[in-house]
DNA sequence: TTGACATATCAATATATTTTGATATATTAA
DNA sequence: TTAATATATCAAAATATATTGATATGTCAA
């Protein structure tokens, strides 16, 4: 019942479903969403904990960054199945849509290393 | 992604997982449900009535009682995905098991149309 | 029509979640 | 070691959700 509940707080909030649908697209850094979300450090870095927590996504430290990703290997087994339909759902949402293309903006920073300003 | 959100709010209760998956069984007033869940009129009909409005159950008035049941042709393209797999979810929670087992002590009451006394 | 019953809604309170800004931790490079 | 960068965490304030008890609505039967 937990875990499941789990999930579903989890993507009870805006943010947090447009952050899954960002990192369903690839491993993607905090200060990436930063940029493409237009939203404070701490503000992503807990919603992606959340989601984190929730055994939604993964993450992986790599020197200075942590790089986030879908956990297709979830402990949490409710997981693997909403995220089985969330690859289906949203592509054709307007502010999905403009997050993605956002995204593809904010791949060069994050490539040179230039990633956060703050 | 509204509707979509709306799902998620939904379940994201425990109380309202409950009902959800007590509805899954059968047809059910707000009277079983009290009865079921030990809980107040007022609450359970709050809960319900999100679920509602997330295209997740439908109601039907039959006299003085208000069925809900399972919405299978749900306004929300996003609840038949859900309702898909929810069904297969919860089925060996300790707490869902207690209330399907207290659901069937219930439906004596409402044969007989004695439901609430409150 | 009145009274009884099932449900819905409302206003107030209680509780939980989200956001912000500040500070802490971890890693790297000078 | 120090400075810079990326992320995490914390406490306070803002916002949202849940619960309760009272009252309203709708239906039926006397």
């Amino acid at each position: 019942m937990r875990s499941l509940q789990s999930i579903f707080k989890a993507l009870s909030n805006e943010t947090r479903i447009r952050i899954l649908k960002l990192i369903s697209q690839r491993e993607l850094c905090v200060c990436e969403l930063m940029q493409v979300l237009d939203m404070t450090q701490s503000r992503i870095s807990r919603h992606v904990n959340l989601l984190k927590q929730a055994g939604l996504v993964k993450d992986r430290r790599d020197g200075k960054w942590v790089y986030y990703s879908i956990d297709a290997k979830s402990f949490n087994p409710y997981a693997k199945d909403i995220l089985g339909l969330f690859y289906g759902w949203l592509n054709n949402d307007k502010v999905v849509k403009m997050d993605l293309k956002n995204l593809s903006k904010a791949k060069r920073l994050s490539e040179t290393n230039i990633c956060c300003k703050a």
